[in-house]
DNA sequence: TTATGTGCAAAGAGTTTGCCAGCTA
DNA sequence: TAGCTGGCAAACTCTTTGCACATAA
């Protein structure tokens, strides 16, 4: 990880006008190099460790904003807080690993195609949608339960 | 709605083991007679105009019993309080109005497939899912925003 | 310089729980 | 009767907010 050049989170911030605080600016490159879904107290963790000056105040009031912004999607895996990743240019849904927390994205075209068509017959307009599948990895040879 | 029949939710009581109480009777009963996705605030409502004596947090203590012991459905429809349903034979999910709030049910086949399929494509078993539509209802000659 | 952002701590919403009285089986 | 259950209020978790001070543009 770079940590001088701007994170691309730091540059949609640009783009939008928001004013890059020293504490946005960690919390935009803690989300940025994130891979993960992390909730808040993780991103104010590991915020934190880039600079303690941070407090967990910020850390709500800066997710929020972003994802008011469009810069971060919000997302509920069903643990009773919110979990926050990067925008990205294509849609995904995910899989939660019931047994370790794990979540991987998807992408399927079929569902994608068959959720418009429900809701339109059901004569609705598709404005958003979530699918999650609570899945246990098939045993298999090689079992590695990695986080 | 036959107030002396025994609901269907105190029948599975019954066949679970599970003490029922005054109270609990009186919970079942609402949630059995419910068609909605009732939050515990609604239910505790219900239940207190049948029978002022029963507590939030025994309502809270029911629904759990009840969902532990498969009795009751718990949802999250993204509104921050868990919304509960009646465990019923066939699989549905739900499309959410989101200018009225209303929930409706369908089932696919196709989807459900898909999911399945998906999980095992990842190397995974299906567990759980949940998928959620929110949609606006196309505009058309006969508009009820009925609740 | 000045609107805006931040830290702190208190407040809020939803939910859980400890303790003792009360009720079911 | 014995042990589980319920009421009450306090506690807990996650999130928001008021206020005074700090800071980016």
């Amino acid at each position: 990880m770079n940590a001088d050049a701007p994170s691309r989170i730091e540059q949609l911030c640009f783009e939008r006008g928001l004013k890059l605080t020293e504490q946005r600016r960690t919390i935009a490159r803690v989300l940025s190099e994130a891979d993960d879904h992390p909730d808040v107290d993780q991103v104010y963790r590991r915020a934190t460790q880039l600079d303690p000056r941070i407090s967990i105040a910020t850390v709500y009031r800066t997710v929020r904003l972003f994802e008011e912004a469009d810069i971060l999607e919000k997302h509920d895996f069903g643990d009773g807080r919110a979990r926050y990743e990067e925008v990205q240019d294509d849609h995904h849904d995910h899989l939660i690993d019931v047994k370790t927390g794990n979540v991987i994205e998807f992408f399927n075209e079929e569902i994608e195609a068959l959720k418009k068509k429900i809701a339109r017959d059901l004569g609705y307009e598709l404005i958003d949608h979530r699918l999650e599948l609570f899945a246990v990895q098939i045993k298999s040879a090689d079992d590695d339960g990695a986080g």
